[in-house]
RNA sequence: GCCGCCGUAGCUCAGUUGGCAGAGCGACGCUUUCGUAAAGCGUAGGUCGUCAGUUCAAGUCUGACCGGCGGCUCCA
């Protein structure tokens, strides 16, 4: 007999071979028909397993897990991933298989597959999966020793999968299979004890991926999906993603005129419209007086910069790709600076340097009054590389600045500085540029021209601690000021085994030691993410949830011992010594442009009191108060606030609904019983209709809501899930 | 950049097997002068993303390009 340990204490005596569905049928049907799957010390596993392979732990420590646990929804996934996969199979003989996980609320699964799968297939393929779930087949597993796993692999021509065991899962010895009907998988498990179970699923969207994540690899089309115990939850959980969408910043802000894209002024490149520069402005005024209350002080830098001060920095060889290319005092510069690329072994994507080519590149060269003579027309690619790299270096060259530190950095230098000088604040909101691939455009979220609120502070190594505490303590006060209290922070370091950081490892051991120390003397959590610092130094950066419980990346604190050294940082020590400065490079909201954008969704676009682009609408009940309407917008705008008044021969319910619409926070209707006293009857977008008031009142009402930073109400959302997990589960 | 889908009036969209370009909202004009989520009537507005091709005939079919969306990859 085998003796069972439940969680509450109680042991079960059960037959040697007895499953975790075997020990919930024991105790009650229901229960066996609602267990999905079990856990053992916290690592789920299939129910219809024998315990005894499990573990070997006696009594055997079992907790079974039902429909109701958060745990079963991923098991569930990851077997309708199975599903959708078997069909496919059925619909589209000989496709590969790639991988199938789960993600936070779905599943996808990749197939190599030549045909195109377009929305029109979903019903079929859907159709296909109703039957396999109908059938109810069980989930059977079973374990193939390394070779044998390979063959079988390789006898169902399914190539991906005899790839990843080879390379991918190479140190496994035995590699588990599960097989359901017709259909069998190389797969981890866990899954449901038969396809019945699965009682709510929908196949979302079809969209490209590559094989393993490598752009050079195959192309695959991934299937995303979700599935669920239940039919309600599962529409409830539809709606919420209606409801994201409906907050989408894109088409709030076109509704509420915040911004633009055009293309006629180019891709990624946003145009702040009136009203959306309020937002904007009043969030810069917030924080300007923010910094200079904590001692930055306010500097201004040019939007280009020579190409010389990039390579010092060390960004414009690190990001090339990503940058608007370099602007040339000559057209013709353009063409020698291709050709250095083209030379260049690293850069294979370019063709290669041909005779016809050579002589136009000689042209272009004479045209700059470059001596060509020198040319050697028969010489190697390196010595051709060494004479254009001179040329290169004759001419001026530009970039459109990508970055804001090297200007901060030559403020730094423009004076010579003392121990007593620090720490140095510059700050500005730097507008930078960067080619960020057309495919990884969005709205105001990933941009090609963006400003930042941007920062460095230059110190000494003494004081990194108390300045980088001070910067984690301004990023959590502008972020509670605008309501966003829900937040985590990831702490980006160095991968050691990477050759792509600049900067010795001790520095980086110094720099990210630091960051923990502080990170933890401020009780703030957080998670480590290797390999994901920027080049020149390790990151904290704040992920920010929001009111539909979806995650940002906004404000960044990144410490940097690194450009110092490259542009050779110094101030003079107490000990007349010269020293080198630590640099810290900060901005809360990230950009301006992700922020706003962000706040969009965040707010569904009705901003709180304080940022709302227009603070008031008065309305004239009709053209016979026009003029007093006028009178009050007047007094208001003179008091500070953003006012209009709708001089539409409308009826008031007609503008009432438009300011509604609009998300105006405060309507003031203005008709011949307001206009004798001096008075407006004020309509909350909120609270509607709050009655008659003296001018004089309404003017402190609003005074206090501004300056008190007032946020009245979010638009809730009854679901708080939508991203709750990023990464992938299951992972074959 | 790659894969897939999409592009008709300012916005949201309809447009049969290729055969005269449509609606609602908005804008504008006139009437209405009104008390807390839509007053009435009328008018204007489109080289159907661009350029080629097939055809007697292209919004509709084909190709290239531009742009958008969803993903992948990337994100200093």
């Amino acid at each position: 007999m085998l003796q069972v340990k439940l969680p509450d204490g109680t042991i079960l005596e059960q037959l040697d071979n007895a499953t975790a569905l075997d020990v919930a049928g024991s105790i009650g049907e229901r229960l066996a028909r609602a267990t999905v799957a079990a856990s053992i010390h916290g690592s789920i596993v299939d129910a219809m397993r024998p315990l005894c392979e499990l573990t070997d732990d006696r009594p055997i420590p079992l907790k079974l897990v039902t429909e109701k646990d958060p745990d079963a929804l991923g098991v569930l996934r990851h077997s309708c991933a199975h599903v959708m996969a078997r069909a496919v199979m059925r619909l589209y003989p000989g496709v590969g298989l790639a991988f199938g996980p789960t993600l936070g609320t779905g599943f996808y699964y990749d197939f190599d597959l030549q045909t195109p799968i377009s929305e029109d297939d979903f019903p079929r393929i859907e159709a296909e999966m109703q039957k396999i779930i109908d059938a109810a087949e069980p989930f059977e597993r079973f374990s193939l020793p390394r070779a044998a796993a390979i063959q079988f692999c390789a006898d169902l021509n399914q190539e991906l999968k005899v790839e990843h065991i080879s390379a991918g899962l190479a140190d496994h010895e035995a590699l588990s299979f599960y097989r359901q009907g017709e259909f069998v998988d190389l797969c981890r498990g866990p899954h449901i004890p038969h396809a019945g179970r699965i009682r709510a699923f929908r196949i979302l969207s079809v969209a490209g991926a590559y094989w393993k994540g490598n752009a050079a690899g195959r192309r695959l089309q991934r299937l995303y999906g979700t599935a669920w115990f239940d039919r309600r939850e599962m529409n409830a959980w539809l709606e919420q993603i209606e409801e994201a969408r409906k907050r989408d910043h894109r088409v709030l802000g076109r509704r509420l005129g915040l911004f633009s894209i055009s293309t006629d002024v180019g891709q990624g490149l946003c145009l702040w419209l009136p009203k959306g520069a309020a937002i904007r402005a009043t969030l810069e005024e917030f924080i300007k007086a923010e910094l200079l209350k904590r001692g930055y002080q306010p500097v201004y830098s040019p939007h280009i910069g020579r190409v010389e001060l990039y390579e010092t920095s060390g960004h414009f060889p690190y990001y090339r790709d990503s940058q608007f290319s370099p602007i040339f005092g000559h057209p013709a510069g353009q063409l020698i600076d291709h050709w250095i690329r083209s030379l260049d072994p690293q850069d294979s994507q370019l063709p290669p340097f041909s005779p016809d080519a050579e002589q136009t590149l000689l042209q272009a060269a004479r045209l700059l009054g470059f001596e060509t003579d020198a040319f050697p027309a028969s010489g190697t690619a390196d010595q051709k590389t060494e004479i254009l790299r001179r040329w290169e270096k004759q001419q001026e060259r530009f970039l459109l600045k990508p970055m804001n530190c090297p200007h901060h950095v030559q403020i730094y230098k423009s004076v010579p500085r003392s121990y007593r000088d620090l720490p140095v604040r510059l700050a500005e909101f730097g507008t930078v540029y960067r080619h960020e691939q057309s495919g990884e455009l969005n709205g105001m979220l990933r941009v090609r021209g963006l400003t930042q609120d941007d920062a460095h502070l230059f110190c000494t190594a003494e004081q990194v601690e108390q300045e980088f505490t001070q910067t984690l303590d301004l990023v959590r006060f502008v972020l509670q000021s605008v309501g966003l209290e829900d937040y985590r922070v990831q702490l980006s370091t160095r991968d050691p085994a990477s050759d792509k950081y600049v900067g010795s490892p001790e520095l980086w051991e110094t720099a990210q030691n630091t960051l923990r120390r502080v990170l933890q003397e401020q009780g703030l959590s957080y998670v480590e993410m290797p390999g994901e610092a920027a080049f020149y130094g390790p990151k904290t950066d704040f992920m920010v949830r929001d009111c539909l419980g979806r995650e940002w990346q906004l404000g960044t604190v990144q410490l940097d011992y690194n450009l110092p050294e490259r542009f050779q940082l110094e101030y003079t020590g107490a000990d007349n010594k010269p020293h080198r400065p630590v640099m810290i490079h900060r901005a809360p909201f990230g950009s301006m442009e992700r922020f706003v954008g962000m706040l969009i969704e965040h707010f569904a676009g009705a901003f709180p009191f304080w940022l709302a682009p227009e603070q008031i609408r008065v309305l004239p009940l009709s053209e016979k108060t026009d003029a007093y309407a006028g009178r009050v917008a007047e007094q208001l705008r003179a008091a500070g606030f953003r006012v209009s008044c709708d001089l539409q021969s409308a009826r008031v319910q007609a503008k009432i609904r438009d300011a509604q619409l609009e998300l105006v926070p405060y309507m003031l209707v203005c008709g011949p019983k307001a206009a004798e006293p001096n008075s407006v009857s004020v309509r909350c977008r909120l609270d509607g209709d709050l009655g008659v008031m003296s001018l004089e009142d309404a003017i402190r009402r609003f005074t206090l809501e501004r300056d008190g930073r007032t946020i009245r109400q979010l638009p809730k959302s009854s679901f708080s899930g939508m991203q709750t997990e990023s990464g992938e589960h299951n992972a074959y």
